[in-house]
DNA sequence: TTGTAGGCGTTATCAT
DNA sequence: ATGATAACGCCTACAA
């Protein structure tokens, strides 16, 4: 109990939170100097039950091993932070059943708002979430429900397209391409971009192949090593993230190839590690600290305005060419380094 | 109120508990039944109230950016997760008064327990978090002061000390170091290591450059040019952590210097990535896995045995030599990428 | 402007 | 074996 220097609880309640009643400066200051001689911390735990507010959110992510995941999470972390929200992270380590355990720990733990980047399309707990009114919000992902929450996420099909115009643009032939998981709705989209471009181009329909394995590296140099082993007419793959395309260049090595010279790449995500591969990665830059700002603001919104989440807010994203696709690799200022990696430029 | 099926809140509380007292077989298949109707989920904050647990851990990194620090919170949140604990996660953004912040923001959460991985040798927060008689441990650091906690961390000296033999073994003459800021006991070990081999093989004292710059990736970049640029008889770079490396392997290529040929490499932490470079990099592995577990043990002992602190725990380190220090290239089989990666070969 | 008291949803003790 | 009840520490409506 905040029981101070012979005042009421309830005063030290209303200085430690400025209101919602005024106390007189002099009260104010002894409560202050009572704090801090006893070394008082208010116990957020009680407040909670009392408010039903943890100021707490939960994030959940396939894979915080993975930098594009890292990424976002720390943007959102940084968001959280600033409005005075700590974060539960948990790592569905791409299984879904985990992936649920995770949620139900958070909901369990009366988090006031839950971040999601489903493993894949379908999201099983969502009744479940829904049951708690817990607000949230879907990152990155399209679900394929009805019952669907808010979501954010880029132009995946546009990012697609861009970067494969821009190899044809090079005067690539044959371009194949390296996807995630058919399943995963945002690589699919990307998928759907580069057969757009193919198609516009006037390229026979099934002209480049296509590979659509897990993200990350290890599985992006297998996909590579299988697509060049067996088409050596292939001059260009279009990589539908960085991580995957740092497997591809170590497939290239092995293979005795040269990027850009006898394989072009574009890739997609705009990691800050894609500026200092060799060469540098030619990118379709999502801008991760826009989705993750929108993505905690759809949050908090929902909570007070109850707000309904009215379709899946779709932000543009940016081809930043550097070397991997045949551009001249742009001379690199510690500029670039320090302020914006991955960024514009 | 946990009311239920016409039973007292108590016995709601038995039954989802197992206990502590017991209750008969049918009351406890009403309650069950009950709770699955009403979808009933217990308050977790009211229960944290009564019991001062609220099965929740505080992590705090430098940068979760950086893919060591990932996969040790990985390591730390799947071994939290077992034992059914939640993982807050903070950022300090290589930011003292940042990392302070978070400590302060999970003590506020009341967190049954605090992982620390300072931003450098001292942590302002140490006597608040005394204060407050939550557990903690620091991990990957070793502390300055006295009233230091439970810490945990790897034989950084043995470690740079065995990647620098190699490198001699290897023949070369001139070898330096890149490693992180003075401040930090970690890699200024490994640089005592790296100092230790070269004057037991018998090379004069000063006999390499040595550049202490932050983490990542482009401050690695940056130093490697420095060296290189103004040395020209450098034939081989002890580096302090693999983030760095590939920053100098991008330095190399930008100076047309071809590792391990011109420089070989050796470096240190053993992420999954270091396998996966051009060449794949020889790297002292840390018992990333080990580490994490032993961490969170010593949380938890030290909530129940009141254990103190005494002395650091250090595990040992296991040089893993792949391409980068001139041995050979070894093939690539998937079992390493699938199930170890950057583990024993 | 300040003191008092009720209640948030649990858990644990006491009594039945 | 179970029902009633106090207490955890805070917030806030109400009374003074």
């Amino acid at each position: 109990m905040a029981r101070l220097a012979g005042t009421s609880p309830a005063v030290v309640s209303y200085v430690l939170n400025n209101g919602p009643r005024r106390v007189a400066p002099a009260t104010r200051e002894r409560v202050l100097r009572a704090v801090e001689q006893l070394g008082y911390r208010p116990n957020r735990i009680a407040a909670s039950l009392r408010t039903n507010r943890t100021m707490s959110l939960g994030l959940v992510v396939p894979d915080n091993t993975n930098p594009y995941f890292a990424e976002l999470a720390r943007e959102i972390e940084e968001v959280a932070f600033e409005t005075g929200y700590a974060l539960l992270l948990g790592n569905a380590t791409d299984d879904v059943d985990r992936e649920s355990a995770y949620v139900q720990a958070f909901l369990d733990r009366c988090v006031d708002g839950l971040i999601l980047i489903p493993v894949h399309g379908v999201v099983p707990a969502a009744e479940e979430i829904a049951r708690t009114g817990t607000p949230w919000v879907v990152l990155d992902r399209l679900l394929e429900g009805r019952d669907a929450p808010a979501q954010v996420l880029s132009d995946n099909q546009r990012g697609g397209q861009m970067a494969t115009e821009h190899l044809i643009e090079h005067g690539r032939k044959k371009i194949a391409c390296i996807s995630g998981p058919r399943e995963m709705r945002n690589t699919s989209d990307r998928v759907r971009g580069w057969r757009d471009a193919l198609n516009n181009a006037g390229f026979d329909a099934d002209s480049g192949p296509l590979r659509e394995v897990p993200l990350g590296r290890f599985a992006g140099r297998e996909a590579a090593l299988d697509i060049l082993t067996r088409n050596n007419d292939v001059d260009a793959i279009f990589v539908a993230s960085d991580e995957q395309a740092v497997g591809v260049f170590r497939a290239l090595t092995e293979l005795n190839l040269t990027c850009p010279r006898d394989i072009a790449l574009v890739s997609f995500d705009g990691i800050a590690a894609s500026l200092l591969t060799t060469p540098s990665l030619s990118t379709v830059c999502q801008p991760i600290g826009e989705l993750a700002r929108i993505a905690v603001t759809l949050l908090l919104g929902q909570r007070e305005n109850h707000a309904s989440p009215q379709g899946p807010t779709v932000l543009p994203v940016d081809l930043v060419t550097r070397g991997s696709c045949g551009c001249p690799e742009t001379p690199f200022s510690s500029a670039n380094s320090a302020s914006t990696p991955g960024g514009k430029q």
